[in-house]
DNA sequence: ATTGAAATTGAATATCGCTTTCAATTAGGA
DNA sequence: TCCTAATTGAAAGCGATATTCAATTTCAAT
């Protein structure tokens, strides 16, 4: 971890350390807020703009990826070995990860047929969860 | 046109005509600044909030749908029978429509093995076109 | 261990798409 | 024509993100 910052010319911080772990430790598509309130909740002393940050030093050093759905909020993903794909709901919010790796390939010779050197990709969703719909249908239309 | 707004219970107005008529005639992936400057420049006296309301409305009704690649600025494109992914370039914003009919039906399945009824979908690939990589070549690096 | 240049920090402030508010105007069915 | 709901434009508001800046800290080189 510190290894990889200097390598890059970044220097270790007790600040970046509890926001690192913090950050592996939540769940997935964690947004900077969600991610600055639970550090903040451990060390009230760290700002808001180093949460933040150090949240865009984690996509910089490739940890992590900026995952936006439309709505706003940027969202930090840590990268995987298997390129995934999202599907969330409109309405609660949900996310469900799926394998997106048989695309990839497609999407790779689309970019090089287009003269494009891919950098990423992102395959979305959106659509209503089976428990929204339920829940719409209950309380009538 | 006008028959669709009222099918929905809107109004046309000169404003809006004269909206949908520039926006119809830019090309894709118009951007509300970009749509706002345009008819603008057609009549000094269009409010830009008009013209932002009126582009949700082109949403509402089903003429075109917003385009989020996570760069803050969303863009509106037209909604064609063919469903396409997006090939930006991270550079210079160069857009490239490509086919993702194909993936659809991938998608769709994803989508309802997950009890997910879709309601949208994005497939994106962002990369450097050919046009930038030469530049950064050329100027070092 | 000390030094010092460069990086980092946190608070405050700025930015900038986008949204809302509201009084005045307008569209269009009755 | 009349009436009401929809629409408009200007201004103010909103909220996530970005920047500024003085003070502090890191760490490579002494
Ligand atoms: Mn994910
Ligand atoms: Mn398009
Ligand atoms: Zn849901
Ligand atoms: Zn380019």
């Amino acid at each position: 971890m510190k290894e990889l910052l200097h390598a890059k010319g970044f220097k270790m911080t007790p600040q970046r350390e509890l926001i690192f772990r913090t950050f592996f430790d939540m769940g997935r598509h964690v947004s900077a807020d969600e991610l600055s309130e639970k550090v903040r909740r451990k060390d009230r002393s760290i700002g808001h703009s180093t949460v933040w940050r150090t949240l865009k030093l984690i996509c910089t050093v490739g940890l992590a990826q900026e995952v936006n759905i439309g709505d706003g909020i940027t969202r930090y993903d840590r990268i995987t070995r298997v390129p995934h794909g999202h599907l969330f709901c409109l309405e609660c919010g949900e996310f469900v990860e799926f394998d997106a790796g048989d695309m990839i390939s497609r999407l790779d010779k689309v970019a090089s047929d287009s003269g494009f050197v891919p950098e990423g990709f992102k395959v979305e969703i959106q659509g209503y969860c089976k428990k929204c719909r339920q829940q719409s249908q209950e309380s009538g239309r």
